[in-house]
DNA sequence: CCTGGCACTCAGTAGACTTGAGTGCCAGGA
DNA sequence: TCCTGGCACTCAAGTCTACTGAGTGCCAGG
């Protein structure tokens, strides 16, 4: 039986102290109230690792863990069920574990056959994650204030609309309709295109740029329109691109339905989502458990999330949404590999990469 | 009590005969179990418009309407419930009414403040349709095999990496990433880019167009994947765009979970669902009710459905998902103004319409 | 052809009882 | 001092029974 000395913890409170015994019979109960949904009585665990005790002193331990508030029990004659503190506990001495084998093949296979847009990617990817975690996933795509402008563009629509497009250089593109007052020839459309590529190339959405006049009182009246129209994309009055996969498996997670209708509700929202997932990583989480995000309306869900990382660069964000009782050994692999496997994707679709197919950590 | 002749039918199987009194007794148990959800009992409705009569002549004309399949008996001792045929009866009667006044209003301002690009005013627009009907609600954006080219860019994002950028005559920008096996130079980019873009112009994606050679090797190699990249973009190989709102609503539509989950699941596959709708459109119906559509899992829903047309061109889909016992008045005027609204919308951010204000329908 | 009356059905509710998984506590032993 | 087996106790959940009442089908009389 080895001493598991806990492993480096997500969280920052006061270190609990909890003897080895105690420990490891919480982390039995954990284990066991994951896998079945069922309050778990002293006697379900006597066999344990690390207990091997009768299940009269795993009551008395058990009873001191509630004391402590790891434990809860629905009413007098059930089982334990962990709180939030006892799966918060168990989820900081997991060890990083690998990925089950079944689950490692399927992430292989998936990354080996997707292809298309990035857009596209991300959207397999959230529906992929919630597949092998049987829970809820989100991804959510760069925030493209940092990405350089690769390419401004004007478009004119109808005579008195013009599209402004703009490419960046991690091959998204940003667009946004503009109308104009009054009607604009072909040839300054033109003009004001090229002079706005040429100024803003290289630049990134929120850096202040000043983009110097042409001399032309119609063509530096367009510039003027597609520069606001540009800056209007960075202020982040766009969401990012958020995808949300897998919700349905929320319908069975929860017993009461209007939790169920809650939560989903919640999911529908997306943005809402996308800043508690940064609100989590802002504080330092890989996972938010229950009340522990501080969002009512999830209370009963717990979150596992992760930041991508292209080049250094940040690109965006996974996470899994489920029952405060999900998986997590499984969820916190799932979201390890799929984000690391997502990060290599990304680069390689921005050409940053070489196109090595034999990935490490899967 | 008026006589009420029954408007144009939705459907055209056999005209279905049904003395006054019947289609009364049929209707004002349909009425009550849309809004209860709890069997009708034939003495609830012995004072409904066009029936009047006693509870035992009731009973004996629902035993009738039973047995010519237009309502069914959870058990013995209970109310009546509408088959699916019950309810077609009860929508084919039904004449095109109007929106209730707050939902009027509601519309009203939405379509007034509203604002932005294309994809999000469908994406908003659903979950707006899905608020006022208090159902899931789907929009489909247009598909463009029919729309034309406005521009095709050519734009370098990494040595190896051009994104083929098309822009259409609706303001719709589709992408695709091309991988090259070489580098190329900037200079022979921008002639691809020129060359594709002057003759793929007021062309649509579907049609077969043949590109003239330039005589120099490298820009012809890029335009020949430019325009298999664009070719590939109108082979539906990418599906419309898909715009699922309120589908935590459902969580509350069924009492079986099971129920709840497939029914998500379904909403979540949104390709399954546009298929679905066009189908029922194909077929000439507005209403799809339970089986009517033929697709098992949505058995237990009815959907509501219309085309958007913009000047006679079809401009995509929007439709509502609910039970089968869904308030099908409510839902079929909410789905007609919300389509005429969309509609009008679209057409003004193409342009292509004056910008008037003032709605007619709503 | 409609109606009031009547016997019948049966889901749902309520109460009584049983079961059994689980607890807390304690005295005795290592 | 700590563990253990034993024991009395608790209480959700299941079972059984009885009752209620909403609803039906049928029929004889107006």
């Amino acid at each position: 039986m080895p001493t598991t000395t806990p492993p480096a913890r997500d969280d920052l409170g006061p270190e609990p102290v909890l003897d080895e015994r105690k420990a490891a019979i919480l982390q039995a109960v954990v284990a066991e109230y994951i896998e079945t949904a069922v309050p778990v009585g002293s006697a379900h665990i006597t066999h344990a690792p690390g207990v091997e005790v009768s299940s009269a002193t795993i009551r008395s331990e058990m009873a001191a863990l509630e004391r402590e508030g790891y434990l809860a029990q629905p009413h007098t004659s059930a089982g334990r069920i962990p709180t939030d503190q006892g799966y918060r506990f168990f989820v900081d001495r997991l060890a990083p574990g690998p990925l089950g084998a079944p689950e490692r093949l399927e992430v292989r296979q998936f990354f080996g056959d997707v292809h298309g847009e990035v857009e596209d990617l991300l959207g397999r990817t959230s529906r992929f994650l919630a597949g092998i975690t049987d829970s809820a996933a989100v991804v959510v795509g760069p925030n493209h204030e940092s990405a350089a402008i690769r390419s401004v563009q004007l478009v004119g629509l109808a005579p008195r609309v013009v599209l402004v497009l703009v490419v960046l250089a991690d091959g998204a593109v940003e667009k946004r309709t503009v109308e104009l007052t009054e009607d604009v020839e072909e040839g300054v459309l033109a003009s004001a295109s090229a002079h706005l590529g040429g100024s803003l190339q290289g630049r990134t959405l929120t850096s202040g740029w000043a983009v110097p006049p042409t001399g032309i009182p119609e063509v530096d009246g367009l510039v003027r329109l597609g520069v606001e129209a540009v800056e209007s994309l960075g202020s982040g009055a766009e969401p990012e691109h958020v995808f949300v996969g897998g919700s349905s498996r929320m319908a069975a997670a929860f017993d009461a339905v209007e939790t169920v209708r809650s939560v989903l509700s919640i999911l529908e929202q997306q943005l809402v989502v996308v800043e508690l997932i940064e609100d989590i990583l802002d504080r330092g989480l890989s996972v938010a458990i229950g009340a522990e995000h501080g969002f009512e309306p999830l209370a009963a869900c717990a979150l596992v999330v992760a930041p991508v990382f292209v080049e250094g660069e940040s690109a965006g964000t996974i996470g899994v949404v489920g029952p405060t009782r999900m998986n997590y050994p499984r969820a916190l692999a799932a979201v390890r590999v799929v984000g690391e496997q997502l990060s290599r994707r990304l680069a390689r679709a921005q050409g940053s990469e070489p196109d090595d197919e034999a990935g490490d950590g899967v």
